[in-house]
DNA sequence: CTTGCTGCAAACAGTTTGCAGAACT
DNA sequence: AGTTCTGCAAACTGTTTGCAGCAAG
């Protein structure tokens, strides 16, 4: 499955015409390692730690290639940082976020999705994306 | 209406003990005579056509100080940029935010409200707040 | 007179960009 | 060889902060 992802984004950059580099390989593989939700800097450390070397931009420019190729989303939380977290297609999730402890958890609900299929298409528009967050305090931070 | 809002906003400011200034004042005016989803820079550049030596920082404090009084509500758009909108208590409301020519509509949906909830209680959270935009295009975008 | 508020500039954080050299194909 | 990619540092953007002077209570 994380052979999978990999051949997807080979494909992906072949399509393009993108090269193949060391540092594609190793940010593609630890980013592919990693928990839902990493944010830029906390990938760049971690790259860093084992291929010290390899710039913040590099880092940041992969990411989005990653992004452009299906294989991550880009997703804003409120703290300002951009994080990214696995896609698959297809499959979508919203964030239920804690402000005390910034535990995120994940949930999907089909009659929201249903919902805001309908609402898009009374106004007219084409969906193309959509987030949802929902912010308070989980069981452990409400004491 | 706007009265009303200058009112909530003056005992606000009195219960903190904070200072009736005449920055506060101009930017609470212009800020009320705006449009919805208004940009801190935008603003910061409407007050200061009509009020040149009001500093960027002082729009910064006063809108915070807007949205922790509840007169405001940060938003925040794909964009990078913190804006503003108008906010009466109670009343929530969502975005259609049209990724053609930045368009942004808004609407409520009491059911999703109400699935948000029951959502948010089946994880034992306790919810302060949640937004939700869809991205898309709207009709006259879509040609 | 005391303390909070303002404006300015400098500091900051996150991200992007320009460029010379390195590395793919 | 030709061109893309990388790493670095510098640039940029949006926002915050420190501080001296100003103004409200």
């Amino acid at each position: 499955m994380i052979l999978e992802k990999k051949k997807a984004f080979n494909s992906f950059a072949a399509e393009k015409g993108l090269r193949s580099t060391r540092q594609r390989d190793i940010i593609l593989d630890i980013f592919l390692s990693t928990h839902q939700h990493i944010s830029v800097e906390e990938l760049y450390l971690k790259i860093k730690s084992s291929n010290p070397g390899i710039g913040h931009a590099t880092v940041y420019r992969t990411l989005k290639l990653f992004a452009e190729s299906g294989l991550a989303r880009e997703i804003h939380l409120h703290d300002g940082q951009t994080r990214y977290e696995h896609a698959m297609e297809g499959e979508h999730h919203d964030h239920l976020v804690c402000t005390g402890c910034d535990t995120i958890i994940e949930f999907e609900d089909e009659t929201i999705e249903k919902l805001q299929r309908e609402i898009a298409s009374r106004h007219g528009f084409k969906i193309n994306n959509h987030k949802m967050e929902i912010y308070g305090l989980c069981s452990d931070c409400r004491k």
